[in-house]
DNA sequence: GAGAAAAATATGTATAGACATATATACCAT
DNA sequence: ATGGTATATATGTCTATACATATTTTTCTC
């Protein structure tokens, strides 16, 4: 008497079931939908299939769900939109470019009062600072100019980074938990506009990234785009 | 001879176990990890458990997974960075000031052939053309240009755009199934710097995002945000 | 009525078992 | 060797069942 094992009722189509509900305003937003139970019965499914459609769409924010109070449409959802961060050889690579790269300089030193802060490095202690152009084909496509804290990524110190990238080595080498992620935009000064190509002044966009493992900060790096760098995502 | 139903492994301490194998390099980037019968049984639980946890970090980009191959370590982790995009109300209320709103201007008219090519409109049609100042308690905080295809928007037309803003206004009247988001750096021009109360040239972010309810595009909009925004989000 | 304790309930999750599906690999015919 | 076909296998998913957990609601006590 048992359902045949695998029926037409994916999750997939369980949540595209709920969602078209959501969009034709049978259950408009803020309102409280049925429970998983009764959402089984009605279509047929295991309370299963129903759970792991609802959670998914919780996930991507079109529901609100709490134990015992139950679920809700979401009353403004909120969006997300995810931002995939490959390596830069790999975004350059994606646009069909060959992959260039140039290191600028290589040294230790006491890095700036914001940068010893970011890094939670005593004051006057030294780090590691790395500035690098990467290059998309022959034109420049983002300057790297990053603080390591060498303690926290063995071995970066006897890395040969005119031939890796410092982005690159760090991604294969120290392993992480957790980090940061900024945009901003900012004015190419002389240096930026001769590195990358543009007229002083051009605005470029910026991005400020600290990575960390555990509870100590790795490298804090900040990519300065070429002047009309879009960064790009769907929701 | 069963196990108890609820044993002390659960699907996130699972993740957490493999987690540590791939950072001790236990498990080192690119190699292959047991199948997930093999690690259920390792690790004393059911495969679904495993899989649940596996799942989840394919999902995070910690690992691949294909059906028949296997599942392996990810050579070069693509990060992925979870943007959350709040109605603008929200994200002002977030900081703690007062959320202010002003209609700069509402009219109909044929957008620019950038426009009107990203909204899909033929040449020559009107779209309703939205700007509006959002503030920060007495600060400009973003500046928003929106076009808006009617016939995709129902009702846009008779709302009172000078109370809800358009942004809240589709967020809450217009079902949406997909929509792009680019960010980049602009200069602040004349119009814009009075506005966002800041120099002529000031270096500023711009997010552009259009909206579609399946293959119909209902919105583009540009923000332009107030001199030293920055936009935020962990890995 | 106020506050604490108990019951009820919706979601969250684990399990065993079965089948579905993609695809790597072995095998076979040419 | 080459190309097509069969087979094996790892992941993907569904089901039924049971228990866990967070909250809300109700009931009890003072």
């Amino acid at each position: 008497m048992n359902q045949p094992t695998q029926s037409a009722h994916t999750w997939q189509s369980i949540r595209a079931e709920v969602l078209r509900r959501i969009r034709s305003r049978e259950w408009p937003p803020g309102s409280m939908i049925p429970n998983e139970a009764d959402l089984a019965i009605e279509l047929g499914c295991a309370r299963a299939t129903v759970n792991r459609a609802l959670r998914d769409l919780a996930e991507a924010g079109v529901l609100d769900r709490r134990r015992r109070a139950g679920t809700r449409v979401a009353a403004t959802p909120v969006r997300r939109a995810v931002l995939q961060i490959p390596v830069i050889r790999d975004e350059v690579a994606a646009l069909g470019q060959p992959y260039g790269y140039r290191l600028l300089s290589r040294e230790m030193a006491a890095p700036p009062p914001t940068v010893a802060a970011t890094l939670s490095l005593p004051t006057g202690e030294a780090a590691l600072h790395v500035r690098a152009l990467h290059l998309s084909g022959a034109h420049p496509f983002v300057i790297e100019d990053r603080w390591i804290t060498p303690a926290a990524a063995p071995g970066i110190l006897d890395a040969d980074l005119s031939q890796v990238s410092a982005n690159e080595w760090l991604v294969r080498n120290a392993p992480f938990t957790a980090g940061t992620l900024s945009f901003g935009a900012v004015c190419a000064d002389d240096q930026l506009a001769a590195l990358l190509d543009c007229a002083s002044g051009t605005p470029l966009l910026r991005l400020d990234r600290t990575t960390a493992d555990g509870a100590r900060i790795v490298t804090a790096a900040a990519l300065t785009y070429h002047a009309g760098y879009r960064l790009r995502t769907t929701i």
